[in-house]
RNA sequence: GCGGGCGUGGCGGAAUGGCAGACGCGCUGGAUUUAGGAUCCAGUGGGGUAACUCCCGUGGAGGUUCAAGUCCUCUCGCCCGCACCA
């Protein structure tokens, strides 16, 4: 062993030797317990940063401590490697084409990783853009397709003008587009989605399977499905035959509607002022409202406006004629596109009636009080029983919705509904760097999905790329033009790709079988992997990738193609990595590269310090400082060990179980050790803790060697320092492979077992319990360990300062906590 | 507005209802060194004291308990997610 810690040499020496050997390899199969640990897989950007570097530390620590452990772990990693990013570049670069981008940058990156040493089996690496992997992409998306889950409708679409795509749902973040930040627009596009609300129920239902979620998760998803019963209402309008639907959640107040709201897009809205006087007023107000941008058109702090249609509809309960107006703030796409207002027990209708002058009628009372309409400062929304309402007054209106929607059906105007804020999801994107839809059209035959047989449909290679807002693709008659596979007529194929989420929805069944060519994976590998034991990666995928995963595994289930019905048991989600407080960011121009990090203390430095800041769940403050804490930490291990190199050598395997004194001492600290960090890595992830507990070892350590050779025990010296090098090795791989080999090891410290503590090592002979009187700790004793309640307080009461204390003071009550304290209360 | 999280030394952070501040950083003093760096040892929440002993202290106010950072009620501040969802 050098006298120096060399970082830079023993890690690249490991890390070739790791690979030269192939160390991490996971057999398909084995007798063991299987174990997958997965980390999201990364945009291969072409640089590593700090959130990644958490990410796969943290990974790594639980693959590495499973794997001592005996379990069998399949730990991989892979590229999410379409999107648009590859496109940018080469319209920057122009030379350049998104293959060769994403491909560069995918080598850099995987270098940068086994800088790291992460413990990845890259047998089973894969790029979602890899034609094998693509070609199962769009399999799946026809299996979709056949079981009339993925379908093309005409649709008001996100767009978003710098991007020229359109964007999901949950790729709009506060009206703007969630990449590049510019305002989305809506546009009328024939676009494919997936009938992600026909899972609306399962998604929410089955969280129930998720306990190794955190909540907040479960919570963001819960409310993004959104999920709320109610009642369809049907509403004669008045000198017609149309019927105007609403969707409600209070049919309870239904006899305190006092006016009818339809969205300026609802399809009735045409038909109803046909012919009016108010025909170009009306028109002109949707075009208005229509101009708006999706921010100004939900925000809450924009006015309500409405306009009378000048038409009535008739209320099916009472038959009275109500108003029916169209407004700004009604939203097509959420219910029927049709709300009714009822001022008196709903505050936005309250507002809105208050500024348009309609009644407001109170249909519910609440017990005690009574509410005057003409008095009411804001409406009345909490429980009561109903009045005003025919032959449902005096019933409780909890009770009452149910009473009225029944009654609503018996009569053939109305039905129970549920509703989801959950829309289905766009895949379409009109760009040129994604998978292909595998659809062809055909005059004759119509929508024609490409046979299974002819899978994949390959990118073409040669072309350019230019965002126009037409896919790239439609400019390129060699790949649009095709013949029918039913007719063998003339065809022309989809020109839009798949929406990249598509691609990552899939990835981590594809581990289990990364060279599979009869079909996606192979089902036995799979059964035997999944669900995922443990994911980590970052809270912003919260919904969109998580929920599209797990609606993917369902529709999977569905499809016999898997066995589970959810892909991960357990997730982390980690904190982000900040620098002066705030998220490091180029702009902020507080970026630390990881890179330099290394270069400056080794990947074993910069591991150990980004698992010790903080515990893995919340943000971590990037110090400077802290890291050269860790490196000298490092350092002070080196610098142990190495001196006592021939002693270890020579040292037997296994102390005594009857020492005494300091020997007896070092061991008990080891076992301890050894205990805690197991406890805190497997239970709660507290890496930081676990980190603490070995820096704690290696101080006692310092002060073991200091004792006379005569008086130390080699064993108990070896074990310690053994056992302390396995404990620190999942977080810091190279030195203590290097360490471990030093002293004369010949099999890789990483597929040692994981130490086991020998409970009866960890007893103490003496404890020091705290004496309190009053609650106050006023004296600590040495005193045997294991005695009973009633012994510690005669020995308590027995002590000289105790008796002191509490002289001529009366005793009222002794309590007596085993092995910790004893406190006296007088008076 | 709704939902979730967080408030502990100079800093990052520890504490199954049982000695608050483990561990690390920083700082102070000492050893070593020509010097610096590195290393090693000791100290380090605030206040008071000659000293032991003492008093105060986990955003704030109450409460439960022999005992509260931890449990309960109210309150303030910060962060995140959703937000006219009928």
């Amino acid at each position: 062993m050098k006298a120096k810690y060399d970082f830079t040499e023993i890690e690249k020496k490991w890390q070739d030797h790791w690979a030269e050997v192939d160390l991490y390899a996971v057999p398909d199969f084995s007798d063991r317990q299987k174990y997958y640990c997965l980390e999201m897989f990364p945009y291969p950007s072409g640089k590593l940063h700090m959130g990644h570097v958490r990410n796969y530390s943290i990974g790594d620590v639980v693959a590495r401590f499973k794997t001592m452990q005996g379990r069998h772990v399949l730990h991989p990693m892979g590229w999410d490697a379409f999107g648009l990013p590859a496109e940018n570049a080469a319209l920057k670069h122009g030379a350049i084409h998104p293959a060769d981008w994403t491909h560069d940058n995918i080598d850099k990156m995987r270098q940068q990783l086994e800088q790291l040493g992460i413990s990845y089996d890259w047998n089973r690496e894969f790029a979602t853009c890899d034609p094998e992997y693509y070609h199962w992409t769009q399999w799946l998306f026809l299996q979709l397709y056949h079981r009339g889950l993925a379908y093309k409708k005409m649709s008001a679409v996100n767009w978003c003008p710098d991007c020229a795509t359109v964007l999901a749902n949950e790729q709009v973040v506060n009206g703007g587009c969630e990449r590049c930040k510019a305002t989305v627009e809506k546009r009328e596009l024939a676009q494919w989605f997936f009938k992600i609300t026909d899972y609306a129920d399962r998604l929410l239902k089955d969280m129930d399977l998720l306990a190794g979620w955190p909540e907040k998760v479960k919570t963001m998803q819960e409310n993004w499905i959104g999920r709320s019963e109610g009642a369809e209402i049907d509403f004669k309008i008045e000198g017609t035959e149309d019927i105007l639907t609403v969707y409600t959640t209070r049919p309870d107040t239904v006899f305190g509607i006092t006016y009818m709201v339809l969205a300026p897009e609802h399809p009735l809205v045409e038909k109803l002022i046909a012919g009016s006087a108010k025909k170009a007023e009306v028109r002109a107000f949707v075009n208005q409202v229509k101009s708006l941008s999706e921010i100004d058109r939900t925000s809450t702090e924009v006015e309500k406006i409405g306009l009378p249609l000048g038409v009535n509809c008739i209320n099916p309960l009472t038959g009275e004629k109500i108003p029916v107006l169209i407004a700004n703030y009604v939203l097509l796409e959420y219910g029927t596109g049709c709300v009714m207002g009822v001022p008196a027990h709903d505050q936005r209708d309250f507002e809105f009636a208050q500024k348009y002058n309609f009644p407001v009628r109170v249909v519910i009372q609440p017990a005690g009080a009574e509410l005057k309409s003409q008095d009411m400062q804001a409406a009345y929304e909490e429980e009561g029983l109903l009045v005003n309402s025919g032959k449902f007054n005096g019933l409780p209106n909890e009770k009452a919705i149910k009473e009225i929607t029944a009654y609503l059906e018996e009569k053939g105007q109305g039905r129970f509904k549920v509703t989801y804020r959950l829309r289905d999801w766009l895949i379409s994107r009109q760009r040129y760097w994604g998978a292909p839809i595998p659809i062809i059209y055909c005059d004759v035959c119509g929508v024609v999905p490409v046979p299974e047989t002819d899978l994949p449909v390959l990118l073409p290679m040669n072309m350019a790329y230019k965002p126009t807002g037409q896919s790239p693709l439609a400019g390129y008659p060699d790949f649009v033009n095709t013949t029918c596979p039913q007719c063998g007529g003339l065809g022309k194929r989809e020109t839009d790709t798949m929406d990249t989420f598509m691609c990552s929805s899939w990835y981590y069944y594809r581990y289990t079988s990364p060279g599979e060519t009869e079909g996606p994976w192979d089902k036995n590998k799979v059964d035997y992997w999944l669900p995922v034991d443990q994911y980590i990666g970052g809270v912003e995928h919260a919904i969109l990738h998580l929920l599209y995963s797990r609606f993917f595994t369902k529709v999977f289930n569905d499809l016999g193609l898997v066995s589970n019905q959810e892909p991960f048991t357990n997730l982390l989600t980690q904190g982000m990595v900040l620098k002066d407080g705030v998220k490091m960011s180029k702009s902020k121009g507080n970026v630390v590269s990881p890179e330099e990090i290394i270069a400056r203390y080794g990947a074993d430095t910069a591991r150990l310090f980004i698992l010790f800041a903080a515990p893995p769940e919340r943000d971590l403050e990037w110090s400077d400082q802290g890291v050269e804490g860790c490196f000298r930490f490092l350092n002070r291990v080196w610098r142990l060990v190495e001196p006592l190199v021939e002693v270890l050598k020579k040292a037997p395997h296994r102390p005594a179980t009857n020492l005494v004194g300091i020997n007896r001492e070092m061991r008990r600290i080891t076992h301890k050790t050894i205990k805690k960090v197991s406890e805190d890595i497997s239970t709660r992830f507290n890496f930081n803790t676990a980190v603490s507990a070995i820096m704690e070892l290696v101080n006692t350590l310092y002060q073991f060697k200091e004792v006379p050779e005569s008086d130390r025990d080699p064993a108990v010296l070896r074990e310690a320092i053994e056992s302390m090098l396995l404990l620190l090795s999942p977080f810091a791989p190279h030195i203590t492979e290097e360490i471990w080999a030093a002293i004369g090891h010949t099999g890789s410290i990483h597929l040692q077992d994981w130490p086991q503590y020998d409970p009866a090592a960890i007893v103490e002979d003496e404890i020091t319990i705290v004496v309190q009187i009053n609650s106050k700790v006023r004296e600590r004793l040495l005193i045997p360990a294991g005695l009973s309640a009633a012994e510690m307080q005669e020995k308590v009461i027995g002590n000289a300062k105790v008796s002191r204390l509490t002289e001529g003071k009366k005793i009222v009550k002794v309590i007596a906590v085993p092995d910790k304290l004893v406190n006296i209360v007088v008076k």
